[in-house]
DNA sequence: CTCCTGACTCAGC
DNA sequence: GGCTGAGCCAGGA
């Protein structure tokens, strides 16, 4: 999907923030109840090998002005990986709980059951 | 400017 | 079957 971002994504300063906006509009978009992986989002915007990228521009999720739900995207297993990074260690999976999501020592359980593929939902 | 680390993932042992 | 190493890109010290 083209972003919305094209004028504003001008080489005015950098362009490296476009990584940022394409994960956090990827993020944005996740549906209420399905959670996905960061290697997803990653592969989805042609960097799977730097799945790490992703987390990584997470973890700058709450420094944009758009509001993230980090805690929808989990690691490969499902484990909430960056809930220490959250406002509070327990507010990620408590997130995760109300959208009737089950979690369970920092894993979500039947994760295929919630995951949401970008390139495949988006793609369709 | 160089080195290290990081919310990941895969391959190898 | 669990641990380690390597690859990825970007930013901070």
């Amino acid at each position: 999907m083209a972003k919305a971002t094209s004028s504003a994504e001008q080489k005015t300063k950098k362009e490296s923030f476009t990584f940022f906006e394409d994960v956090y509009e990827v993020v944005r978009q996740i549906p209420k109840g399905r959670v996905t992986s960061y290697g997803a989002i990653a592969k989805f915007l042609g960097t799977k090998l730097s799945a790490r990228m992703v987390g990584w521009a997470m973890s700058a999720a709450p420094q944009q002005t758009k509001k993230v739900p980090a805690h929808r995207v989990v690691n490969r297993n499902g484990m909430l990986t960056g809930k220490h990074h959250f406002a509070t260690p327990t507010s990620m999976e408590e997130l995760l709980l109300k959208e009737k999501i089950k979690v369970k020592d920092e894993t979500i359980i039947e994760l295929e059951k919630y995951f949401w593929d970008p390139s495949m939902e988006l793609s369709l």
